[in-house]
DNA sequence: CGAAGCATTGAAGTGCGTCAACAATCGTGG
DNA sequence: CCACGATTGTTGACGCACTTCAATGCTTCG
């Protein structure tokens, strides 16, 4: 159930026998939601997190006029809601851009699961570190990138945490999101989003069809993006 | 040394008196780095985090082209090194932006003030956490928020944040970046912040002078900014 | 006192937004 | 299984917020 997630963990730290477990034993249940729906609201007090089993994700935060801002994705074998172990709240809306499956982790839980492995304290930290450093890698695309350098840049991000938790056939991967919804994560309207999106393929760099993106150019996507993984920290690592 | 830093905590926590000297013994030097340098290069091996005792600092990301985004700014009291604990290396520079006082904090000292007082440790990870809150609340701006709205924005932050360690006047607080560099922080050309800025003074929300803010009409300048605090967790919690 | 950086202003260009219409696809109920 | 309304994708014309380039005075500081 929760293998993906693990998948993703093993990608940075070895995760002993007793540590998978200790990370199994922590969650209580799961849960199925639609698409289209808020999963978790801004400000509702949380005494629980979920890991994403499978499906799509976005933290997004609006302003009064209605207009969203999506400020990260979240993929399966993600854990979007952990901070919210430390927050009690989130300072966004947690929305489900497919049809979900979430494992339910009750805070109780993860205290007592890194109180007995300080080490998977440090991990979970770690993982929500990552997520900031995400969070800026956004706001460079958002204050400094060109709408065609930003929209490479995501579809190159997406490749390769997808790639991580064995999402991808080849450079190609399942992407749910409307055109809408992809303009809001990268603070364009639906239209230009429309028009990038064709320049994209004009230049022979993506296809989008059928909720599928594949790369057919990934190098040259790369150099439109100006891409370098060095922020989603790929490598193995000791903590 | 780290009083300004412990307010910020207390602002937050109850910080009883042995995990007080637990933070005071996890220093173990004070460093003193001048204006404009960069404090800590992307990709350099941390063992160590600087917390800052006075001055600014900016966290700095940049594109091949020598443009840079600024992603977010510590004042007098932060931590803005501590997700080097858990990531070892950063993803963006720190820049000095003003003369800096720093406490030196090496990781093994980290790491056992955690192991002895779990609940620090969950403070200082709530406390990175609160950083990537303010990634998201950038992000916005940047992607949705006007020119005028964004810089807006800003100033009511750091209004709030440096009025949690008692580093304003009133409305008032020093702010030392120049024009390039504000207009860094908010996606803008120098230019177009130098005519932003105007704005807001035309409209009487703030002053701008010898390196000192003023907000003449907070409520205005909220007001233009969509400013809701929620997103700094300024309020007293249990964790 | 001189040089370099910083703030300011003007004029002109452009990337992206806005508005509007229509085509294609999807989802749902009959 | 089709009908039909709603959502999504696409295109065109036009407008504007912000950029770019360039010049000038103002600080600051060695």
């Amino acid at each position: 159930m929760i293998t993906t997630h693990l998948k993703k963990l093993r990608q940075r730290f070895a995760i002993n026998a007793e540590e998978e477990s200790a990370i199994r034993a922590a969650v209580a249940d799961t849960r199925k939601i639609g698409a289209d729906k808020v999963l978790i609201r801004e400000g509702q007090p949380l005494n629980e997190s979920l890991l994403l089993v499978s499906g799509w994700l976005a933290r997004s935060k609006d302003l009064a006029g209605g207009e969203r801002q999506m400020t990260e994705l979240h993929v399966t074998g993600d854990f979007p809601d952990l901070h919210g172990f430390t927050l009690k709240r989130l300072d966004h809306d947690l929305l489900t851009l497919s049809d979900c499956t979430l494992a339910v982790v009750p805070h109780d839980r993860v205290r007592r699961m890194i109180e007995r492995f300080p080490r998977l304290g440090r991990i979970y930290w770690f993982m929500t570190n990552m997520d900031a450093a995400i969070h800026r890698e956004w706001a460079l695309s958002l204050g400094k990138r060109s709408a065609i350098s930003r929209m490479a840049h995501l579809f190159c991000e997406l490749n390769l945490r997808l790639d991580v938790v064995g999402e991808t056939r080849g450079d190609s991967y399942d992407f749910p999101l409307t055109q809408r919804e992809l303009a809001e994560c990268l603070g364009l309207t639906a239209v230009h989003a429309n028009r990038t999106l064709q320049e994209l393929r004009r230049r022979g760099l993506i296809a989008l069809e059928n909720r599928e993106v594949s790369l057919l150019d990934r190098s040259g996507l790369e150099s439109v993006a100006e891409f370098d993984p060095a922020y989603l920290y790929l490598e193995k690592r000791a903590i």
